[in-house]
DNA sequence: CTTGACTCTGACATGATGGCAAACTTTATA
DNA sequence: TATAAAGTTTGCCATCATGTCAGAGTCAAG
């Protein structure tokens, strides 16, 4: 499989594709003649893993020990739960600072006229009106 | 005032402050003859309202625009107001789609024993099981 | 054989920020 | 005052994930 392949396979840009490699997330796929790389079904199904992982949220670095943890078949279930765990905590402290600007944003906004005139709340609490 | 005063008083690190000065958010300051930059309380007054931008998630082209904004006294506050809705808007989707991948996380971490068995929804989840 | 589709590498960009290093200035202390 | 400590300068590298662009080489189909 070429890379072009592989990437409508796994749904991973070939870009990335590559990006993985010289960041050793994926290894260095064989090569043909041409210089062309050549990947396995087994590279797919990492591409995809990966994918998935990064579609939950995980950063690269997780993404690497559960790589890991994928291929190691004797490891604890708790080790997976674990990093599953540390990651929805930490989206939990994302969303709810995500959160806290949009509800300021809102008090502001309901506060504010929206018309005309010029005077505006949310300028005032921007330029340091009531931090 | 130097640098090291402006920042302190603006809760801008220096390097943000030369940053923002070579994207043109604010203008270039004076110079000492030893090359050292000469803030006014103006500056420092800009750059608090810059971080409080920034802390109510507004991006650096918003900024701006707020910037300008700011500056124009007889502009209508509807001016504002909508770019203070919109960007409300984009810190809810971004916050739900956070949470969203918090709640994945969630419901298969609840299904891993958490034990030192191997098997491992969250792992299979991953690797493709149920997309 | 030609053309179009594919791939290669390398580089630049985003957005906000951190850090390091070498050289120079200012300030404080002995 | 001489020297040391603290502050400032510029410039470059790194992060994180991703896009794009360019120029060159390859492959497949007509």
């Amino acid at each position: 499989m070429k890379i072009g392949a592989v990437s409508k396979a796994s749904g991973v840009s070939q870009r990335m594709i590559r990006h993985y490699e010289a960041i050793g997330l994926i290894a260095t796929p064989a090569r043909r003649d041409s210089g062309y790389r050549d990947y396995s079904e087994a590279d797919a199904h990492r591409l995809r893993f990966i994918a998935n992982a990064r579609d939950l949220g995980f950063p690269i670095g997780e993404i690497r020990s559960l790589l890991g943890l994928w291929s190691d078949a004797g490891r604890a279930s708790s080790e997976v739960k674990a990093i599953a765990l540390a990651r929805a905590e930490d989206l939990k402290h994302k969303a709810e600072a995500l959160d806290a600007m949009r509800r300021t944003l809102m008090d502001l906004a309901v506060r504010c006229h929206g018309d005309d005139r010029p005077d505006c709340p949310i300028i005032e609490r921007i330029a340091g009106g009531l931090a």
